[in-house]
DNA sequence: CTTATTTCCTGACCTGGTTCATTTTGGGAG
DNA sequence: CTCCCAAAATGAACCAGGTCAGGAAATAAG
C-alpha cells in the first residue's frame, strides 16, 4: 500500500491563495483522508452530502437517474479535482446524485460544519472558498453554453481536446451520458473518426 | 421620470448577510445607478465585462451567437436579479455574450476593481460574494441537469412553473433559445396545451 | 391612422440522434 | 487459461425536434 502524499493538495491550496504554514496546517486539520474502493458510493440520493471531496488519487463519477431510468453523468473527477453533489452540500438538503468511485481511490474530505467554521475563522479561508465557487459557476456556465450551441460530435471533440486524460479513464457510456448522447451514438462518432484517418 | 428607489437592493443585501448601516453605506458607495433604454447593449463580445449589474427595474437578456449565426439565450434578469457575462467578468477576459435590455431599465453597477477592493476590505463583504457565487454555481448545475434529463416540453413546463413572471415579459424566441429549442417548436408546444384545455 | 418591422403561427418535409435487438470485444475472477 | 459478464459495436427502424417557407398578428414608428 503506497502512501499517497498530500503534497498535491497543498500545492492546490497555495495556487489560489498565498496561505502561511500555520494556515495550511489549520486547513489540513479539517480534512480526513479516506480510501474508497472501486464501485463504492460516497454519495447517494436521499442522503445529505456531508462532505466536499478532493481526489488525491483515483477517479469518480457523479450521475443522476431520470424518470425513465436513464443515467446522466453530471461530473467526473480525477486527481486534483473536487467532487460532491453541489446542491445537496451547500444547502444541506437530500442529494439527487450518486457519486461512485471508478477506480480504487484516495480522497480528502472536509465536512460541512468544519467548512463553515473555517470560513468564519479567517477572511483568507473565506476568500479561498469564494474563488472556488466562482470558478465552479463559470465552469458550469461554459457547459450550459456548450450544450446549447454545439452538436453532439462537436461536444465530443471539445471534450477530447480539453480533457484527454479523462477520456482514457472513464467508460464510454459514462462519457456519452456526460456529453448528452447515447453510448451508441458516441460509438458511431468514434468509429467514423477511425475510418477517416485511413 | 419616476425615482426608482434602491430599497429592494438594500433588502437584497441584508437577506444574505446581516450588514450594519455603515457597511451598507460603504457597499452602496461602490455602486452606480444607470438608466438603460430598450435594445441598448450593456455587454458585447470582444469587450471585457467591466461590471456586475443588479436590475432595479426592467429586464435583460444575455445571449451568445453560435458558428451558424443562431442566438442562444444564456440568462434572463428582471428586478432583483444580477446579470453580466460571468466568465468575462470574473476572469476579466473578452466577453462572448451580448447583454441587452428588453425594456427601459434601471440598474446598479459595481465595477471590477471596486468589487476587488470591497472583498479585500472586510471579511463580511467577501462572505457575501462567496454566497452569491455558490448559489450561482448551484443554479447553473441544476440547469445542466435539466438540459440532460428533461425533454423540450418538460423544460418549458418547469420554466413556466418556476418563473411565470419572466415568461410573460420576454419574447418567445428568446425563451425558446434559453430552453434549447426553436421558436417554432415552442409555438407548437404552447398551441398543443391551449387545445387540450378545450 | 398607415405603414413597416418584428414576432408568432402553421404546414410539409427533413435529419441528428434514439431505440431496440443482436453480435463482438475485452477485462477481470477463479 | 478459460469462462463469464459488462461494455462496445453494428444494423435497421423510428421519432423528437429542426428547417424552410409563407402568412397572420402584434408593435413600433412616422
Amino acid at each position: 500500500m503506497t502512501d499517497t502524499g498530500i503534497g498535491p493538495f497543498i500545492e492546490h491550496l497555495k495556487k489560489r491563495v498565498p496561505f502561511t504554514e500555520r494556515e495550511l496546517n489549520e486547513i489540513l486539520s479539517c480534512f480526513q483522508e479516506k480510501r474508497i474502493k472501486k464501485r463504492q458510493f460516497i454519495i447517494q440520493p436521499e442522503f445529505i452530502a456531508r462532505h466536499r471531496n478532493y481526489v488525491l488519487k483515483g477517479a469518480f463519477r457523479a450521475y443522476v437517474i431520470d424518470d425513465s431510468g436513464e443515467e446522466h453523468t453530471i461530473q467526473f473527477a480525477i486527481e486534483d479535482w473536487w467532487i460532491s453533489d453541489y446542491n445537496s452540500y451547500i444547502y444541506q438538503t437530500p442529494a439527487t446524485m450518486f457519486v461512485v468511485a471508478l477506480e480504487d481511490s484516495v480522497i480528502l474530505q472536509i465536512d460541512y460544519d468544519s467548512e463553515q467554521r473555517l470560513k468564519a475563522a479567517h477572511h483568507r479561508y473565506e476568500t479561498w472558498f469564494r474563488i472556488m465557487a466562482e470558478r465552479s459557476a463559470a465552469y458550469q456556465q461554459r457547459r450550459v453554453i456548450s450544450n446549447l450551441t454545439r452538436t453532439a460530435e462537436q461536444r465530443y471533440d471539445d471534450f477530447v481536446e480539453r480533457y484527454p486524460l479523462i477520456v482514457q479513464r472513464v467508460p464510454q457510456y459514462a462519457l456519452a451520458s456526460y456529453l448528452g448522447m447515447t453510448t451508441e451514438f458516441l460509438s458511431r462518432i468514434r468509429n467514423k473518426k477511425v475510418k477517416k484517418k485511413s
